[in-house]
Parts: C-alpha cells; structure tokens; sequence
DNA sequence: TATGAATGAGCATTCATTCAT
DNA sequence: CATGAATGAATGCTCATTCAT
C-alpha cells in the first residue's frame, strides 16, 4: 500500500502541475486562480492542497522541475565531440524540445509564455530566486566546461572568455524565448537557429585554414 | 492659465508614471497596488484616477513610452558610420542608458526587472500586444536599415540574412536583461558587451586581411 | 447529495434575498451595502457572491419572486363568482398579506417601504425595466378578465372601459402603498380597503336595482 | 448691490436645482454624481457647494419646492363649484401640467421617475421625513375642505369618509405616476383620467336623478 | 482521501466635499 | 465669486485558503 500510495501521489502530482502550466501559460501567474488550475485538473481545491501547500509551491515546483531537466540537457550537450555540434544541439534542444517539453505543454507557444511568466515571478518572490539562481549557475557551469574543453582542443578563437560565451548562449536563447512570446510565436525557429549557428562560427569557432 | 494647466498635467502624469514604474519593477504588475503607487507617487487615490483611468493604463503608458524613446534610438544608430561603431553603440545605449532613462528608474537592476514585468504583461493583456508588436516591428526594421547599408558598404559576410541579424541582436539584448533581472544584476555588462562585440565582429564582419 | 446540495442551495438564496429584503426596505437600494447584506444574512461575503453574482441580481431575483407570487395571487382572484367579492380580495390580499409575506418581511412598513425602493430602481437599470413590464401586463390581462367576465354577469355599469378599471384598480394599490412608505404606515387599511370598495360599488358596479 | 446679488442668488439656485431635478430624474437620487449636476448647471463644484451645503440640500429643495406649488394648486381646487369640476381639474393638474412642470423638467416622463426617485429618497432619509409629511397633510386637508363643502351641498353620497376620500384620491394620483414612470408612460392619460371620473361619479358622486 | 462551501482580508475604483488660487 | 485639483473614506467584488463532512 505504501508503494500504490507513492504512485498515486506523483500521479496527482503530475496531473496538477499540469494544469498549472498551461494555466500559467495562458493567463499568467497572478492572473491564474486555483480555481483555474482545479478546474483544469479536474480536481477539487481540498485535493490540490493536500499536495501542495499553496500556490506559491506550485511555480516553485515548476522552476524546479525545469532546473531537472535542463540539468540533464546539458550534462548531454558534453557529450558531442566539436563544440559546433554541441551548440546546434543546445539551440535546436532547447528551443524546439525543451518548450514543449519541459513545461508539459503541447503548442509551443504557451511554452514561451509559460516561460516569461515564471521569470517574472522569478524576480520578485524572495522565495523563489533562490532556486532560479541555481539553474542559472547550473547552466553557466555547464557550457564554461564544454568551452574550455572546445578550447583544449583547439576549436575556440583566441582571447575568449567563456563565461561571456555562456551568458551570450544563454541570453540568445531567452533572447529568442522573449521574442517568441511576445510577438505571438512567427519568428521561424529554424531560420533563426541557422543564423545563430553561422554567426558564431564565423567568429566563435577558429577558422580551419587560415 | 491653459498653459500652465497643461504644463501641470504633464508633470502629474510623469510623476504618477515615474512612481508606477518603480512600484512594477519591484513588485510586479499584479502586486502592485494603486496604493503603493498613490504612496509613492504622493498623491491621494483620487488624483492619480484624475490622470489615468485605471491601472491597465499606467502600464499601457509605460510601454508607449518605452515605444517611443525606443524609436528615437533606433534612428539615432543609423547615423554611425561603421556597422562596429553602431554595435557597439547599440549594446551600449539600450543595456546601459536606455535601462536606466526609458523607464525614469535610478538603479539599473529596476529597469531590468521593470522590462520583465512589462513583458509578462504584454503576453496576456490583448490592449497591450498592438503596441507592443509596433515597437518590435520597428526595432527589426531599423536594425535591417542598418545591415543592409553596412553590407553594401561591403561590411558584411556574405549569406547573412538581416532581418535573422536583427533578430539576434535584439535576443542579445533581451537575453541580457532576463538574466540581470533574474539573477540580480551581477552580469558584469562591460565584460558582456565587449565580449559580444567581439564574437560578432569575428563571424559577422568580414575579416578586413584574410 | 444532490438533494442535499440543491435544498441547501435554496436555503441559502431564500436566507440572502431575506437579508437583501430587509436591507433595500430599510435604506433602499443604493445605501444598502453588500456588507449589510451579509451582516444580516450571517454569511460572508464570498458566501453572497458564491449564490448572486452581483448586488444587481439580488433586486431583480426579488423582483421575480414578487412576480411568480403577484401571478399567483391574480389567478386566484378570477376563481371569485361576484366581482364585489374579488375587489376585495384583490384589495386585502395585496395590501395586506402580500405585503408582509411576498418580500419576506415581517412588519408591514418594510414591505411598502421595499416596494417603493423596486420601483426606484426599476426606473432606471434597464436590465430590469424589462421584467417590471412583464409583471405589469400580466397584472393588467389578468383583471381585465376578471372585468370581461363580469361584464358578461351583467355585473359592470356599461360603457366601462376594462382596461382603464384595471389600471385604475392597480393604481389604487400602488398609491396606497405609496402613501403608506412615505407617511409611516399610519394609513388605516381597512378604513381604506372598506372606503375603496364602497366607492367602486357605487360606480363601478350597477345598482342591483334601480 | 445686494439687491442685484439676492437676485443672482436666486437665479443661480434655479439653475442648480432645474439640473438636479433632470439628473435625479434620468439616474435616480443615489446614481446622480455631483459632477453630473455641475456639468448640467454649467457650473464648478465649488459653485454648486456655494449655493447648496450638499447633495442631501438638493432634493430636499426639491422637495419643498413641489411641496410649495402643490399648496398652490390645492387651494385653487376649492374655487369650483361643483366637486365633479374639482374632481376633474384635480386630476388634470395634477397629471399633466404639474408633471413637467412643478419640476422643471420637459418631457413629461421624467417628471414622473423624479417622483418615484423623490419618493425612495424620502423613505429613508430623516432629515426629509418630515417636510414631506407636510406636503400630505396639506394635501389631505385641503382635499377634505372641498369634499366637506360637496358633502354640505349634497353632492356626495351618504356613508363617505371624506379623509378616505382624499386617500383614494391621493392613490389614485401616485398609483398613476408610479406606472407611468415603470412602465414608460404608455398610459393614455386622457383615457386614464376620464375612466377615473366617470367610476367616481356613479359611485362616489350621488345620482342626481334616482 | 476528497469535496466544495465558507471565510474574510485585500483590491481597484468612485465620488461628496474642501480649499488654495 | 468661481474654479477644479485634490482628498480619502467607502464600496462592490475576488480569491487563496480552510475545514466539516
């Protein structure tokens, strides 16, 4: 019993945060009442919070299902063997899959949204920047290592610094997620991922035969 | 008397803008209570009403403002001579300046936050998408304005798209402000820019001496 | 449950319009506020709203309650043989029974009092003009049957119109009611009931013989 | 110059209270913002407070007012010889010309809803109360002064109550206003007022010829 | 566990009234 | 005398959270 039971909750869970997201999504954090996300579970308000402590918690465990996953996204980005087949998969990764992934939302655009959403909550509860912080640090970590490894093997220009490199990956990524969201999703994701990619190799990555 | 009556108005209106902007960036739109702007702004309820109808208007006003300092910068880069120079410049004003004089906010890190917040309600509020849509489409359009001069200047590689450029340059930008007002203003802009130019400069320009 | 859910449901409307009731007789409409309501009712204010959604449907559910009663009361008169006898009817059972019981109240002033406050505002919300003008119509069809009726009993003078007897009827009523409202209910209802008949029988009636 | 500024008082005061009497008549006493008078006077809300210590002063000067013209007409009933001419001339008055004018309003409609507005307020307002009480008292009085002289000269039946008789009168006057005003007066005055003298007359009224 | 009725603090907004000019 | 900007208490309504069943 105690096995089903442990089941049964990350099922709720899951069916819960759900909801969430594509409430969130849609309308906001501010803007989403439990109600909402309820109905949209197909829950009553007692259920909900026998699972959560409140609704704070619930973008709490979202950020937090998020740091999850990107941790693993990235632990795979070390695994490519040049740093050009790395950043392809970093772009294509995490702005096709990721967003409809990791937010457990199907069209891609409430996924963008979804993800400007968290961050401004992210900025104003104290309790929250905490966790936000970490994914950042995370991330930072995680593209520096695969970088210096670039440059180990001679694929990196010289005079790079790659803390700046992860933050201007990052940041063409939230970039992109920003614009997304806001001019409604008609920004060709593909076409923008291509540019991306040749604009760094031009300058990011030593030409071959000089 | 009429002029100074309309002088009177517009000096209430930023007054009560200048408050309602700090009072979001800290806060957040939704959070944001007409009282704390009323207490900011020093002003009872009653005046600021006497100014804007409503709470949607002081955002809706910030972003109009926002639009418009925005334009004048745009055109202001189109008068650098090299595509470098009007980078730079570019960074420059809108991550630096820009942050903190669009929004009539002292430290940076509220314009940042600020930014964010606007953008989190841009997402839902259908009154406030038109306006904001105008502002991006003008964004792109002056930053192709721009490519295009300085690749028939020869300034640029060849294959590029503009309008993929321009929307790199703004994800550059935006990217920028969601981590400094996620992670609390510890980016280290100069290093940021710098380091941008440069990767920039490496694939985006043409080497002048292959 | 469903049964306990829907007579729970009844209860707590039937307790709120009761409280609304009083509070609208006792300050009028616009005076009462919500708090008042919930006050007298022993109910919160989210407890209100979870059964009316606004202060508005709270008049007009009164409103229609007065109407389903008014409809039965007026079907009841046609089964009176003697037109004598349904004038009196008509005259006690609205002015009298009516009062107190149709708006929940208990002492009778409230009633009158509650009668003008409807009137007040169905003068001016338009979403409400529209179920008066319902009750009106049916109030005059209903006596004018009665009329026809008698006329054919040969019990009506001849050359009487019997839609102006209806109104004429109806405006004897309200502006008791009236009178009672705004004097304090110091009127003498049967002194009047009695004066009224008499005077109808006189001229509305025809002599029984000459 | 005190002369010239009596008068001026004087015409100020018609001129707040003409736009009070059409803006109570349009929205109601409660829904009528003293802006809304003070735009129809063409006057600033200090000129208004100027004339008038408050809101609450403005109906109760309308309600004098009324109370005034109404003393007017009733001692001009007791002029006719016969109660039927009186009877008529009451009704006539009453109905018509005092609507639109007594409260200086145009259209007829609107002297009735300003009755029923007047009504709700006097209701509940104490201060009110009492100079309204005065105005039936009066009324009331002066009807029986001529229904006593009728009696004396034989006119009326035997067996009649004169203060009844006011009563009824008085109701069938307010009974009419309050459906003129709810139902949008649709009500064929004329009709409504020969119905109404032809029921008195063979009832009220002995026959002059068994 | 699950329900959903009830709570009540909190919020945006209105408007009668005042008073410096 | 007149103005109209400013005040701030008051109001209708919402919604996160609790708890008896």
């Amino acid at each position: 019993m105690p096995k089903v039971t442990a089941q049964h909750v990350e099922t709720r869970k899951a069916q819960i945060l759900n909801a969430a997201g594509v409430c969130f999504a849609e309308k906001g954090f501010q803007r989403t009442t439990m109600k909402d996300i309820c109905r949209r579970a197909g829950l009553s308000a007692g259920a909900v919070y026998a699972y959560f402590p409140g609704k704070e918690d619930l973008i709490r465990a979202l950020i937090a299902e998020n740091a999850r996953k990107n941790e693993i996204e990235f632990k795979r980005l070390a695994e490519f063997d040049t740093l050009r087949e790395a950043l392809e998969e970093f772009l294509r990764l995490l702005l096709l899959f990721d967003a409809c992934d990791t937010h457990r939302v199907s069209p891609d655009l409430d996924a963008y949204k979804l993800k400007v959403a968290l961050w401004a909550e992210c900025v104003r509860s104290p309790g929250i920047l905490g966790s936000i912080d970490d994914v950042y640090s995370l991330a930072i970590r995680e593209l520096q290592k695969i970088t210096r490894r670039a440059r180990r093997r001679g694929e990196l220009r010289e005079g790079v610094d790659t803390k700046v490199v992860a933050q201007t990956l990052i940041a063409l990524l939230e970039g992109f997620v920003v614009q997304q969201a806001v001019v409604g999703g008609r920004l060709g994701t593909k076409k923008y991922i291509d540019g991306v990619v040749s604009m760094l190799e031009g300058g990011l990555l030593r030409r071959t035969r000089p």
